[in-house]
DNA sequence: ACCTGAACACCGTTCAAGT
DNA sequence: ACCTGAACACCGTTCAAGT
């Protein structure tokens, strides 16, 4: 099934997730990477429907030549934001270092509805992570975030402050829909941890209040 | 400032809001009716961001005859789907009859996110709705959803199950956010609920426990 | 092996010409 | 007073021709 290493060529660098990733001509090396940082800048200014041809223009590349390395706009929002990505899925670890589960997993679902805010063009991104079954259920961000949505949900099981029939993948989709919600009122930022307080309220088991 | 009934035209037919309806033309009459059938009908077929030069074509208009009943989707929308809205609105008065009023929130709020699933075309609405400030904020379908939302606030303030710090705003926003989360999952319609109660259970004052 | 850019299909919006 | 539809600008996507 894996076309990896077809061809008997002696085996390659490899990327992050041990892909053989075959050299490429100087060109598209160059092309690929151009492409990116122009993506990520255009994805900021106008947000996630900028124009593709935008990008490729600014480029300095032909339409064909973004098409042949990004097939789809998912594709490119994905390759343009995956550090960032990684960087929030970091996170949740680095917060889980810090505080007790309960307060972790909150203080997590802030950030990640206050990134989806800030950064024009990742909102898409989460929403395809959050997304189950759909076609991009299985990109490399939707899997980094999902893993790191359930290593502080286990937690917080195990805490038992977070009920038992809340999954990682609600914990994706509800803060997708609270970044929506506040991304409705003039001023987003100010709403994102509200909402999220609110939010995580409700989600503690039956019966046990904030300590707070 | 009102330009209503300028010209020295004796008073007319007046519409829901007082607001004067000349006598239009028989012809501009039936394209706007068969414009707003034929739209809503699109809408639901192809969802809120469907082709407005198919919608009048199919309605065998030319396309600046939609431009000019309709000068905007947002126009379009609103007007096809302004009936689903009001029934919407009239849904809470129901409900509040029926139900205490922290048990009537809860209801109509997951009867607002359910419509929001269930009727392609009005996401975009109630987003519009619950935003504010914007440039739609001073629509029709808007006030009638946030007096509705209001009504049921406050009940709920006055009974105790509403934090004080939470307004129509607030839930309208947060309707169509646990909308948009729930319709990220393959099925929306089953988690819309789900959503919603947990929600619900946050948005009590602090210490007072659901009853069930 | 990769790139280019013309070509195609589609869409929103405007507006001169019609009745 | 209202309608028509051509015209324009824009966008995504493909692909024959190039190097």
């Amino acid at each position: 099934m894996s076309q990896v290493g077809a061809g008997g060529r002696p085996a390659g660098p490899t990327g992050p997730e041990g892909a053989a990733v075959r050299p490429r001509r100087a060109d598209a090396r160059r092309n690929h990477q151009r492409l990116l940082e122009v993506a990520a800048a255009v994805f900021a200014e106008r947000g996630e429907g900028a124009s593709l041809d935008e990008i490729a223009k600014r480029a300095g590349v032909g339409s064909g030549t973004l098409y042949r390395h990004f097939p789809t706009r998912q594709a490119l929002l994905e390759a343009a934001y995956v550090d960032r990505i990684e960087a929030l899925a970091a996170r949740a670890d680095e917060i889980a270092g810090r505080l007790p589960p309960g307060e972790a997993l909150t203080e997590w679902m802030r950030e990640l509805g206050l990134g989806t805010i800030r950064i024009r063009g990742l909102r898409a991104l989460l929403g395809a992570a959050a997304a189950q079954g759909g076609s991009f259920a299985d990109t490399v961000c939707g899997s980094t975030l999902r893993d790191a949505a359930r290593r502080l949900a286990e937690a917080a099981w195990r805490e038992g402050t977070l009920r038992p029939d809340v999954d990682a993948q609600d914990l994706l989709r509800l803060a997708h829909g609270l970044a929506t919600a506040s991304g409705l009122a003039e001023d987003g930022e100010q709403y994102v941890g509200r909402y999220v307080d609110l939010l995580m309220e409700g989600l503690r088991p039956r019966g046990r209040a904030a300590r707070g």
